[in-house]
DNA sequence: TGTACATCAGTGAACGCGCGTTCACTGATGTAC
DNA sequence: TGTACATCAGTGAACGCGCGTTCACTGATGTAC
């Protein structure tokens, strides 16, 4: 008796992994129908079937790589009390999430620019709100008790994301020097100095 | 009588404007020989004749936004004399650039991932050295004294570049709630926090 | 339980369009003597 | 100064390839009675 999921899953998991292991080897214009077709060993009508459009696969690929980093930023809360220890573990676990599955920050990062599909950004960003909003609830109290000085959302998620991020780049673009082991040595204790209360 | 400019250097400049338009309005997808042959008057021909492929006018282009963004940096360390007159002018120079030429911005944004071809990072790498120099020669000696914490060159440019950069990125993505002016406010006290020698 | 039908998953040949590139050419400018 | 030649700038028709997409189809699974 074969695994019992439903009827189909098994293709569209073929095709995402297929996908990821395409856009990771051969880059962003090489992440073509036919190198995904003959990655998978799926039908182009298949393809479609499930997704639509090439385009939808990216766009679904995109989503789990986005998904999984959520879902790794958000596990890292877990156990964590100080605004401290949140803080680090958000750089720390984006250090080593990028070190750990390369090929899916790539995805994210290849995707990250504006200008690739117009409403992307809305799109995304909704896709996304539920998790993002964990984040948010997660780090409120610590701006009203002190804890981390009350600035704008968008400018702790700049500076407590921005170091971490800018070093997964580059490190992804194989610049030469970039180390994560020695960035998640460093960053961490760095990036809280500049977002703690000054109480 | 005309402009004394070599002959050809016209063509040369409209084809650059030209791309720079095409790739702002349409996005690097939308980046097409014809779009920026309409969009330049040019024909295919010239084009090849000084950039040898489309390619290669796209690859100018980068070089050009990034030298743009460069010269701005190092005019910004002029007339610092503190550390941490240099940090901040660096966070505040992007920031203030990025939203005064945003189309160039895009340019480094959308070309700045790994993979879109071998080779790229070390040639992009290598064209910028010389002004890469130069800014790691100016912070050197603030480095010696103390002034500023002594971090692997890697991790300075981290902690410097990575907040305004990720701003910058969310800004021309055209996130809500992202405002340059408001970061250009706070974001140069934060990074500062961040790099400062402890004496 | 058996039969008829509907739905979903998957196939692959065929299509046509837009892409980047080439190339044989014209014309303008620079150089030698 | 005039002539002959070389170099550089610019043109645009032609080409062919690879791309994403469509569609008529088969087969498997689920559902009704």
């Amino acid at each position: 008796m074969p695994v019992p999921v439903k009827r189909g899953q098994g293709t569209v998991a073929r095709l995402l992994d297929a996908a990821l292991a395409v856009y990771s080897q051969r880059g962003r214009d090489g992440f073509t129908l036919q190198a995904v077709l003959d990655a998978s060993g799926v039908s182009v009508g298949s393809l479609y079937h499930h997704f639509g459009s090439l385009d939808g696969l990216g766009t679904a690929l995109y989503d789990r790589c986005m998904d999984d980093l959520m879902t790794h930023l958000i596990d890292g809360l877990d156990g964590c009390r100080t605004a401290e220890d949140g803080v680090r573990a958000m750089v720390t676990v984006y250090l080593r999430w990028t070190a750990d599955v390369p090929t899916k920050a790539l995805v994210l990062h290849a995707a990250a620019y504006p200008g690739s599909a117009p409403g992307d950004a809305e799109r995304a960003t909704g896709a996304n709100a539920p998790k993002v909003g964990v984040i948010g609830k997660w780090f409120a109290p610590h701006i009203a008790s002190g804890a981390l000085d009350p600035l704008p959302p968008f400018l702790l998620e700049t500076l407590v994301l921005g170091p971490p991020r800018l070093a997964a780049q580059r490190w992804l673009a194989g610049a030469p020097g970039f180390d994560l082991d020695e960035a998640a040595r460093h960053l961490p204790d760095r990036v809280w100095r500049s977002v703690k209360g000054s109480t």
